[in-house]
DNA sequence: TTTTCACTTTAGAATTATTATAAACTAGAA
DNA sequence: TTCTAGTTTATAATAATTCTAAAGTGAAAA
C-alpha cells in the first residue's frame, strides 16, 4: 500500500491524515501478511521503528478509529489485553498459547457441516472458530 | 449435587472445605444447567443468596482454585471481564452481545467437515466455535 | 481433647489495561 | 492568513484483577 493510498484510506473514512495516523497506518497497512497486535506491542514496535514516540492515548485513539472505520478488527484472545487484526475479512485463527500468537485461517479452509439453529428470535451474525495449539 | 458430594469434590481435589468454598461450590454446582458467570456477577448473586458476604479476593481465590482443579472452565468473551463456566466438558457457545449472555452448544451439535492442519510441529489441542448472535 | 500449623480469608494496597479530561496543537476550509 | 473543529497529549481516573501481610481456621497429630 503506497503513501497516496494511505491518505485515501484515511480521508475516505473521515479521518484527517495527521502525522500520527499516517505513521501508524503505514506501519499497520504497508505489509503483505496479516498483522495481529495489542496496543502495547504496537507501541513498542512503533517506538523502535520511528524515532519519535506518540502518546499512548494516541495509539488507543488511532487504533479505535481504525477499527470503527473498518480497517482493523478485534480478536478475542485469552488474556487481559485486547488484540487487533489487520485482516478485516471473515476468517478464523489458530492460537498458540505458548507464544500468545495468532495465525490466520482462511474462511474457506474451515467447513462446518452441521450447526445448531439460533435460539428464540435471534439470528446468527457470524461464526468464529479458534483452533488452540499445543506442542 | 448433595452436600456430601460437595465435600468430596473439594477434598478429592485437595481443597479444604472451608465455609466459603462450600457455600460457593453449592451455589455453583448444585444446579441442573450450565452456569456462566463473571466474578462480579457471582459476587452479586452470592450476596443476595446468603446473608453473609465474602471478600472479593475470596471469590477470586475460590474461582481460580476451582478452575485449577478442573471444576470450572474459562470462556473467552469479548469485553473486559473474565467469564467462567460450570460446564467443563468440550463444548461450544452462542454469544449474544446484546445481553452479554453465553448459551452452551453441545460438542455433537457442531460438526466440522474440513479443518486445516496445525503449523510446524504444533498439534491441535482443541477447537472452540463461537456463534455470535444478533436480533 | 487440645495443640499446632499450614492453609485460607480478608481488607486494603498495588498493578495493569483502558478510558476520560482538558489544555495545547494542527489540518485544512474559508 | 485566519479560524475552528478535530486531534494529540500528559495526566488523572476507572475498572478488573492480583498482591500483601495480618488474622483466622480446618484438621492432623499429640
Ligand atoms: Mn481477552
Ligand atoms: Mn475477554
Ligand atoms: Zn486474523
Ligand atoms: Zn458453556
Amino acid at each position: 500500500m503506497k503513501k497516496i493510498d494511505i491518505y485515501k484510506k484515511l480521508r475516505s473514512s473521515g479521518l484527517r491524515p495527521t502525522k500520527q495516523r499516517v505513521e501508524i497506518a503505514k506501519f499497520l497497512f504497508e505489509r503483505e501478511k496479516t498483522f495481529h497486535f495489542t496496543v502495547e506491542s504496537l507501541n513498542k514496535l512503533l517506538t523502535k521503528k520511528i524515532n519519535s514516540k506518540f502518546a499512548l492515548a494516541t495509539i488507543y485513539n488511532t487504533v479505535h478509529s481504525f477499527k470503527a472505520a473498518g480497517h482493523l478488527s478485534e480478536v478475542e484472545v485469552r488474556g487481559n489485553k485486547t488484540y487487533f487484526d489487520t485482516n478485516v475479512s471473515n476468517h478464523h485463527h489458530f492460537y498458540d498459547s505458548e507464544t500468545s500468537e495468532l495465525i490466520d485461517i482462511d474462511a474457506s479452509d474451515i467447513v462446518i457441516q452441521k450447526i445448531p439453529k439460533a435460539p428464540n428470535g435471534k439470528k446468527i451474525k457470524n461464526v468464529e472458530v479458534f483452533i488452540n495449539l499445543k506442542n
